[in-house]
DNA sequence: ATCAATCATGCAATCGGTTGCACGATCAAT
DNA sequence: ATTGATCGTGCAACCGATTGCATGATTGAT
């Protein structure tokens, strides 16, 4: 098989506990002894076994990232994915490996697995997972939400971007430019984040109140806009759930000839990468994706170190105004 | 700590070994005493160490799909998220686990230990990182590469797409609808990919070959549409390299009054969920990633079961039509 | 009834590291 | 020079599984 400790040791003459608080740093060694052992390790091109490794101290060097997909294309949202890759950079830093699981099909049996067949020293976890089931299979094992639980729990840690003010702000932006009457567009009602940018919508709307669910297509939203639209006194502006509801919208705009921003004004969730490439181009609440997942990683690896206290994360959104909301004339 | 084997052996009344065979199946063993080891598994909540299972076995249990990406951007593709979806799938079917890294900042660096450090017990590699260095290294080690390798080797197994294929397809399709002057547009010049789709556009482009690369943003793509269209005899139509050369061409069309398709016939490479949204709704080379994943993931498993010998496969693409090339009248 | 073949299970080595304890060597202080 | 503290390294147990070999029990054939 390959190059082991004890083949290590035994060119560097030395005893292979030595080879390994060398590998480790853990303890006083001479430098000569050290220069040997680093020698005899390059010229066979040792690699330590990382299972070995493992077993003896009992971590992984895993953290498991878990996704909530029951179709490809939750999975290649770009919300996750990109958080993703702030979470790969974090844990790369450090000499983690990142392993992804989807949790959809099998109710709860993926993370237990991942946990107590030490597969991770820690996950990353989807909001829809965090149940009371869970919770007390999960005992202290260390574990950070990307998002905010529906079911609340002081000693949860959960890192998120700030919905409600996202919506707060998309709707205040909205009513400064002239629109009068504001409606929410998109988004599966029973989704946390969805509640709570329909919250901050509801917090400082001042018109009449319109929210129009769908299930998260854009066919669905564009038959919702549709519809809307053809009322008799229609809203004049909305704050679309995500990218695809605006999409649907900006389709049915273009149906019933209503140009924006002069007839209508939209501001939409998240930063896809063609939201400006539209036309007109998106106002946007973006959402700082890297931080976010930079933000969780960090969290979950204190945690794994310290073990220390929980913590929740609340994440600003900020607004990019392009021209789908900048009404010319009142 | 946790529960192990022994436990469970003591509490059935068996050998450790024992349970290890109920466990993995390999022996016969009186219905009894499986019946009294698996009773005792159950009150305990028994979980095998994948760790010491692994350092036994000799194998991880896990597969490493590796990305190329230097920004987040590349990591949120949807070729590779919809990807790394039926990836995921195939191996946690097998009981397998996905590890994902992120091979760009560490010249090779990476790869070498997943492999080495017994972390994997086989990889999925981009086309980008298959270089003679690394192949050295690798030696016999199970890897797929997903995409097309630049650099030949029979001995190296992938899976991709027939790009030429896709290219001829939509340059044909743009002929039979009665555009005269196809432009291929969109693309960095030194991907593999995009070499093979301008291939498969320059195998049956008839009129006069117009290739406007770019560096693959959207930006870029606008400007040298923009460029292309002011000239005296313009391009009439554009296969596009990717979704976002064909956004930057729409808007590119949309400032120079040109109409689509009456004026202008767009095909593009990729399915992207916002295709069919824009206006008007872009027909589209459509590439299977979740077959490409299957396949791929199942050809590493192959050769991790088997060893067994190279294979390549290409799948081909198919052709979305929708209005941005269906001309109305000649 | 006898013997060989097969079956069920235990024993102990092994996978490749880590780490507490012990011990001789070195060093500083008196 | 003596003594105690500190340093560097080896020994061996251990992490929790797997597996080849051995053994006693059971089975079937003659």
């Amino acid at each position: 098989m390959a190059v082991t400790i004890h083949d290590v040791a035994k060119l560097a003459g030395v005893n292979s506990s030595t080879v390994s608080r060398v590998l480790n740093g853990k303890a006083t060694i001479t430098p000569d002894t050290k220069e040997r052992v680093y020698a005899a390790m390059r010229e066979l091109d040792y690699h330590p076994n990382s299972l070995a490794r493992s077993l003896a101290s009992g971590l992984s060097g895993a953290i498991g990232v878990v996704v909530d997909a029951r179709d490809a294309e939750a999975f290649s949202n770009v919300f996750f994915s990109r958080s993703l890759f702030a979470i790969e950079k974090v844990a790369q830093a450090r000499g983690y490996q990142v392993i992804i699981a989807n949790g959809a099909q099998s109710r709860g049996g993926t993370i237990e697995g991942l946990m107590k067949e030490h597969k991770v020293d820690g996950l990353i976890l989807p909001p829809t997972t965090v149940k009371p089931a869970l919770m007390k299979t999960i005992g202290d094992f260390p574990y950070v939400v990307l998002g905010t639980p529906d079911t609340l729990r002081s000693d949860t840690c959960w890192v998120d971007n700030n919905n409600e003010q996202g919506a707060e702000m998309a709707v205040r932006h909205l009513q400064k430019m002239g629109y009068q009457q504001i409606a929410y567009l998109g988004g599966y009602q029973k989704r946390g984040f969805t509640k709570r940018r329909v919250r901050g919508y509801q917090n400082v709307s001042s018109g009449k109140e319109t929210i129009l669910s769908t299930d998260g297509t854009s066919e669905n939203a564009y038959a919702e806009a549709v519809r809307e639209l053809k009322k008799e006194s229609h809203a004049d502006a909305f704050v679309c759930n995500d990218n695809l509801a605006a999409f649907g919208l900006l389709k049915a705009c273009r149906e019933l000839r209503l140009r924006i921003p002069d007839d209508i004004g939209i501001v939409a969730f998240d930063n896809y990468p063609l939201a400006e490439y539209v036309d007109p181009p998106l106002t946007i609440v973006d959402i700082d994706t890297a931080m976010l997942g930079e933000q969780t990683a960090q969290l979950l690896f204190r945690r794994i170190e310290n073990g220390g206290g929980s913590q929740q994360i609340m994440l600003s959104t900020s607004l990019v105004i392009r021209a789908s909301s900048e009404r010319r004339k009142k």
